[in-house]
DNA sequence: AACTAAACTGACCGCTCGGTCAGTTTACCG
DNA sequence: CGGTAAACTGACCGAGCGGTCAGTTTAGTT
């Protein structure tokens, strides 16, 4: 049974985290500043250093804390089992639905898949979670036969690159269509391939 | 005929944007500075001032110069004909090539691809061309019936994030499979899907 | 060699930001 | 209430950056 203090400690973590992840959303990872953050979340900025750490600590946690649902949910779809198309459809979805309801998730979720530079970042190790996670799906359905032989961690990021870019390419629209279209343009540009049949 | 002072004006320019291409390809876009950039290009910090005005300038200059040629290779192997999977096989050949070849460009590109934040950065609008250029290819594959019928820039963003994400794990890994191994896996992808034939 | 204009330099300025901490407010308990 | 400990605040500090410019070096001309 958790103190009354842990309670309270955990509520204005989490104000923060919640706070970070809508500035990241507006100003990007790289130009937040901790005032920014303090600001959002209508406190101090003395007050951010009694809970994290540092800047970076902020936007760490603020990153694998809000990861894991996303990958709960992805689990999800891919455990409820049926054929490869099916479960690619789900997942696509999952994510699609997901991205689009949490634009200020899918804008941190951007910045952990680019990273490349001097540092090794923590982002990315949660990128390549997600990758993983992909992985041993496809796995899964080459042992069925139902996917060719190809390296499977190259399909997982073919496959979640372009998941990836048609929802920044639907946030970029005023009007984007209707998701389950979209949905649908994925889940077959991954399985059969956009030539003509 | 350009005059004497012009040509050394274009060498040292050249000169500053190519340690500029290094410096971001370092330590990514938004960690440069100048004076990295200087010391980078052997000059001092004030001399880079007498060639551009500003930090933005530079960056923004060294963007569309080198996304210039970028652009032409693409062309060339989308006009040099043949059937769509030919034409997609050019394409996604040069671009995995010149990716490999200037590492340095690829992760300019990258940042290219994902502004998304408070500001429409030009970086924005260099990507965009690109995506046009792929989607008349898209397009022209469509009016031959080689594609199915689907919004040819969505067709365009799904090819082009495949490549851009095969090729960055490629320069995550240490010793990547042959060049050529990748580019028939791509093309195969966007071809015809994953799915087992 | 003497002169000059152009090219170059790097110390400097103003500003922003991450992080600190002495002081203030709040909340709880006897 | 009164007292005290915990929570909170924001002015402040030092570091680092973009951009400037007075001074120095270089290169060309007579």
């Amino acid at each position: 049974m958790p103190t009354k203090e842990e309670v309270v400690e955990q509520f204005r973590c989490q104000a923060i985290r919640d706070a970070a992840m809508r500035v990241v959303a507006r100003k990007g990872y790289d130009h937040v500043t901790v005032q920014d953050i303090a600001d959002e979340a209508g406190i101090a900025k003395g007050t951010v250093y009694l809970y994290f750490k540092s800047r970076e600590d902020i936007l760490e946690k603020t990153m694998t804390f809000s990861f894991d649902e996303f990958h709960a949910r992805i689990h999800e779809a891919i455990e409820a089992g049926g054929t490869f198309v099916e479960i690619v459809e789900r997942v696509v979805h999952a994510q699609l639905v997901y991205f689009e309801e949490r634009q200020e998730f899918f804008r941190l979720y951007l910045v952990m898949a680019e990273p490349l530079g001097e540092r090794r970042l923590k982002k990315h190790a949660v990128y390549r979670t997600h990758i993983a996670q992909l992985t041993k799906m496809v796995e899964a359905a080459q042992q069925k036969g139902e996917v060719r032989d190809e390296p499977a961690e190259r399909i997982a990021i073919a496959v979640n690159s372009t998941v990836r870019d048609i929802t920044l390419q639907r946030l970029h629209e005023k009007a984007p269509r209707p998701l389950a279209a979209d949905a649908a343009f994925v889940r077959d540009y991954i399985c059969r391939g956009i030539a003509r049949s």
